[in-house]
DNA sequence: ATTGATTTGTTCGTATGTATC
DNA sequence: GGATACATACGAACAAATCAA
């Protein structure tokens, strides 16, 4: 089940301390976190290297490691490099959702072209409703590789599919490619949202590889949750 | 002037290498690039990480690092891993811009409120609407913070005010607070994008920081290129 | 199907450099 | 200037996944 591997472990605990506000505004020094966990200099700065990527820190040499503030007056935040399957790491945050439709397909060649998925690929494609609190948070199509996922019971769908899968097949999400866009609602995708036809919505597509990169899921989602705002952290070095 | 930390120019390279297509699905292995670079194992890793977290690469182990394709079909992506000065590193791609208005600013309550900069702040702010090829890209609102960017000369609004800045003062861009969201367009912005009022357009909203942390960019784009997409990678370790 | 070689992943130790306080 | 704290780079060993014989 678990990880046993240590640097992830210890970036875990380590976002969880600073969720919780154990680390307020900086975190203990690297010495300190090597004298916490008792493991080598490289291994905690491999883990903080973890929750650097997270976006939840400034890192300022010879001073240490500041805690960000990644929140927008009046606005609802989503940490995209926090992780997909729960991007809302907040501990009061209900998701529910409808299922609108739930599907065992084949990747013809329409999605195939659309989503690089090869042809004829087994899926589960599953359409939702997601709400927020209550509130309408977006619609969501989702597709699931049967070879990689080989079974989803319907019920599944109206919780969180990504711990589903985590608990039952020890899936978990390693990598995720983002493409943000606006795209146009039609007919059924507006009355579903409640919005007019050809209203132009904030979309997230997804892609998410598990162990090794075998692409198990991709998804696009159209957000209409007022003032949505999607956060992530990149980093550069120098530039060409 | 330049850059002398070894892994850092090694990833600049395998970088110009995947772009000019000499390294075309794969990488050489850890061991071949240590050769060809003469440095260890370790900085080879670091190297390859920083190329990965431009999401240009998917690791297998025990098979290599292989280069990912990140394009959609009939879409423009833009990779906001790569950088924001030049998210577009293309050899032909050409970027113009014409200034709407060039001051230099204090900043007030309300800019403070939503930017988080330091009420009283020197600022230049500069607006000008940007076109790729010829064709409007988008609408961006830019701060560049004086105390850290002392001068601007106007007519490098023009052009890339990012060189400009890593020229003259060797300011680089090291990290980067990305918020994806739309937003409605007033009557002025709709005028300058030909759009109508109220119109939805994709914003991206920026905090640019060089050395250590330092704030010296803060911007607000409106994209309204046809079928825009904002690419970014992530990774995950394990979920809580 | 097993083995063995290849290739990436994790973890330790150590030394030195550089920015901040 | 000295102490503290993060950054870079080397070397080494073993683990785990893949691949080919």
């Amino acid at each position: 089940m678990g990880d046993n591997i240590i640097y992830h472990t210890i970036a875990e605990q380590i976002i969880d301390s600073i969720l919780n506000k154990e680390f307020k505004t900086k975190l203990p020094t690297e010495a300190q976190l090597m004298e916490l966990y008792g493991v080598s200099r490289n291994t905690i700065r491999r883990a903080i290297d973890v929750v650097f990527q997270r976006g939840l820190l400034k890192r300022v040499q010879g001073s240490g490691y500041f805690i960000n503030d990644i929140s927008r007056e009046g606005k609802l935040v989503v940490n995209l490099s926090m992780g997909a399957g729960n991007p809302i790491r907040v501990k009061d945050s209900k998701l529910e959702s409808k299922i609108l439709s739930f599907d065992l397909i084949t990747a013809d060649k329409q999605l195939s072209k659309e989503s690089k998925i090869p042809l004829g690929t087994k899926l589960y494609k599953i359409v939702r409703l997601r709400y927020l609190q209550g509130d309408l948070y977006c619609l969501e199509t989702a597709y699931y590789v049967k070879s990689v996922v080989p079974y989803i019971p319907k019920e599944v769908g109206q919780r969180s599919i990504f711990n589903f899968v985590k608990e039952t097949y020890d899936i978990n999400v390693t990598n995720s490619e983002n493409y943000m866009s606006v795209t146009s609602l039609d007919r059924q995708q507006a009355k579903h949202l409640n919005k007019s036809i050809g209203s132009q919505e904030l979309t997230l597509t997804q892609y998410n590889y598990c162990k090794n990169n075998v692409l198990f899921n991709y998804s696009y989602s159209m957000y209409v949750y007022p003032n949505i705002n999607f956060y992530f952290n990149s980093t550069r070095s120098t530039e060409s």
